[in-house]
DNA sequence: AACACGAATCGTGCTAGCTCGATATGAGTG
DNA sequence: CACTCATATCGAGCTAGCACGATTCGTGTT
């Protein structure tokens, strides 16, 4: 944080924008009131740094049919038990995954239809590019 | 790469396999069948690891309402000027915004209402986490 | 042509995240 | 209760990604 927390801008950047606007004061401000929405950011971050990794993309993709316990994951993923069972921790710790305890087994599947939502989309994504 | 490619499970995971499955050659044989969608993974995991910063998601939420040059982006992300034009480059060469040049201005604009629609699924799925 | 300025790139230092062997945990079985 | 096995966690080494000052580039101005 900077002293007054958000906008203001000051110094070089606000003379940047007065060179910009023909009424910098009133712009400004409507430049400040559109800003990033700190919320939704706070909410989106940890959901795509949970999905930029090729193994946990690999494991939600074997995931859409079903549940599956880890011992099949790893077998899927070809990677490491303990490998795999970090990933499994990290999409289970930021909610896009649930696990269930049988036995000695560990039934994992998606948390919620809206995840397959947007591993679809960011499919789309790239076939239109 | 291993040996053959994919596939053919051998050794301790296999033998993992042999006894969770009632008939393990078949259901082996299923389970990687239905196993990650390399081409989804490539498509998707671009696009993930673009989105998975804070400063580039400011930037696109920001980008919401129409385009925007590089140094309102830099007001609004609170950020040295080569920090947000390294964060643009990334966003481009990722496709999910397009940049149009404007005598010595550069605007950008998201590339697909795909984005949003993704941006917004996050903040769902966190919503009812 | 000299200059101003918005933007792109380069280079360096740093940090967060990944991998994976080793070890711990906890449930089932003899 | 000793043993096996699926899974979880820990720890060390490594790499990819980030921040940002300095420099370069391209375009408009005078």
């Amino acid at each position: 944080m900077s002293e007054t927390g958000d906008s203001a801008p000051t110094g070089e950047a606000r003379e940047t924008l007065e060179r910009l606007y023909d009424d910098p004061d009133e712009e400004i401000r409507a430049l400040l009131a559109n800003g990033p929405d700190e919320a939704a950011v706070e909410a989106q971050y940890p959901v795509f740094r949970a999905l930029a990794n090729e193994d946990r993309l690999r494991i939600l993709d074997a995931l859409r049919d079903g549940e599956r316990c880890g011992c099949e994951l790893m077998v899927l993923v070809e990677a490491p038990q303990s490998t795999v069972a970090t990933h499994l921790r990290k999409l289970r710790d930021d909610g896009l995954v649930t696990s269930r305890k049988k036995g000695k087994w560990n039934y994992y599947r998606i948390a919620d239809a809206a995840v397959m939502d947007v591993l679809d989309l960011a499919v789309v994504l790239r076939g239109e590019g």
